[in-house]
DNA sequence: TATTATTGGTGAATAAATTCACTAAACAAT
DNA sequence: ATTGTTTAGTGAATTTATTCACCAATAATA
C-alpha cells in the first residue's frame, strides 16, 4: 500500500476526531462531516479510506468505533510509544506536562537538559536527567520517539544524539532546519514559521 | 498571481533560511542548497522562484540579502504584526515569552485568560488580561493575530470571540478541529496529531 | 410496497504539482 | 581564447492528487 503524506495527514486527523466522537458517543459519522472537520472534500475523505481498505455503511456513514479501532491498528496508533523531551526551557517543561500525550499513546518517558541546575529545580513526575546521558537512557527505556525544544545552536547537535541513540521519529520545535538521515520520520513545527505562513496568506489570498 | 499552499509554504521556509544565511553572512545561495535544506528539489525551488517573480545569477545562486528582502516585500514579512495569546496554562506562558516571534516581526501584546488569580501571579513583560476583555482589547491594540493555547472544551469559543474582534488569523495550539470562517486564515498546531503523523509513517514506510 | 433521499465505492476525467530536458549565462581552468 | 562546469529559467512531459459521475445499497417515507 502506497499512501501519500497527504492522505496520511488526513488520516491522522480523521482519527482524531474519531477519537472525540467515540467520546461524545457518536456511533455513525458520514464522509461529508469528516470532510468539513479535517477541512476536504467528501470524496477526498472516501477515497483516502477506500485506500486504506475500510468501509462504510450506505446511508449511515463509518461506524465510529470499529473504524477508529481499524485505523489504529494499520498504523500501530495504539501500541504506547515512548517519547523524550530534550530541551527543558519554558516549552520543554511545558510540553514535559502536556497531558493530551499521555492520552493519546505516547508517553514522555524522560526529559534531557544540559544545565544541572535546572534539571534540579524543575517539578513534574517525568524522571529529567542531564544532556550527557541522552544516548544510554534513550537505549535503556525504548525511547522511539525524539522531542526536541532546545536553542536554534544546539538543535542539529540534539538531532545527531537522537539519531545516534537510535531513535526512529523525532518532532522539531526549534526554530531552525536541521539535517536528518533519510530514514529517520522527521517533522518541523516551527512557530515563527507558522506565523509567516499564515501572514503571507493574509496577503496572497487563497481561493 | 495564483500561489498554491505547498508554494508559500516552501517560500516561508526559504525565508527562514535566508534570514539564518543573512546572519551568517553568507551572500549567495542555490537553488540546490535551499532545496536540501527545505526538504524537496531543486527544480520545485526554482519553480516556485520564478512563479514569484524573483531572479538569481547564473553559477552563483540567489543573492540572499535581496532576495530576503524582496520576499519580505512581497509577503508583507516584514511589517510588525500585533498577536495575542488566549489561554495561560503551561503552553500558553511558554508562548508569551517565546523571543523568536518578537524577533521574526511579529509581537505579542496581549494575553488573556479566564482564571482571574492566575493572571495575577503570571511573570512576564506583556498585558495580561481577563478573557472577558478580549474583544476591546483585540480592537484597542490592533491585533491581527490569535494563537490559542486553552483546552480544547473552550477552543471554539475562542475561535468565536477572535473571529467577531476582527483578527485576520487564527493559529490553533489546543488538540481539538474548530470551525473558522472562510475569511480567516487558519492554522492547526495539534501535538499529538504530529506525533500521530510520525507514528503513522514509521509502518507507511515512504519511498 | 413503491418511491425517494442519502450515503459509500470506484473508475474515469480533470486539475495540480513536480520533474525533466534543454537553453543561456557566467565563471573557472587550461 | 577555448573548453568545461555550474547554475538559473522555463516550456513540456510526467506524475500525483483531486474531483466528478455514476452505481449500488439501504433506510426512511408515503
Amino acid at each position: 500500500m502506497e499512501l501519500s503524506n497527504n492522505t496520511i495527514e488526513r488520516i491522522c486527523k480523521v482519527f482524531g476526531y474519531l477519537d472525540a466522537l467515540e467520546k461524545r458517543g457518536v456511533d455513525f459519522v458520514s464522509s461529508k462531516e469528516l470532510a468539513e472537520v479535517i477541512g476536504t472534500t467528501e470524496y477526498t475523505i472516501r477515497k483516502d479510506i477506500s485506500l486504506l481498505g475500510g468501509s462504510g455503511y450506505t446511508r449511515k456513514g463509518y461506524e465510529v468505533k470499529s473504524f477508529k479501532k481499524e485505523l489504529g491498528r494499520t498504523f500501530h496508533l495504539t501500541q504506547k510509544r515512548n517519547a523524550c523531551i530534550v530541551g527543558l526551557g519554558r516549552l520543554g517543561t511545558a510540553l514535559l506536562d502536556y497531558e493530551n500525550f499521555q492520552e493519546d499513546g505516547f508517553e514522555i518517558v524522560a526529559g534531557f537538559d544540559c544545565n544541572v541546575n535546572k534539571i534540579e529545580r524543575i517539578r513534574t513526575n517525568i524522571d529529567v536527567f542531564s544532556a550527557s546521558r541522552l544516548e544510554d537512557v534513550v537505549r535503556a527505556r525504548s525511547i522511539e520517539l525524539g522531542i526536541i525544544a532546545v536553542p536554534a545552536e544546539s538543535a542539529q547537535e540534539v538531532v545527531d544524539q537522537l539519531t545516534k541513540a537510535g531513535v526512529k521519529g523525532i518532532l522539531n520545535f526549534s526554530p531552525v532546519k536541521v539535517t536528518v538521515p533519510a530514514d529517520i520520520v522527521y517533522l518541523d513545527m516551527d512557530f515563527t514559521n507558522a506565523l509567516r505562513f499564515i501572514a503571507a496568506r493574509f496577503i496572497m489570498q487563497k481561493k
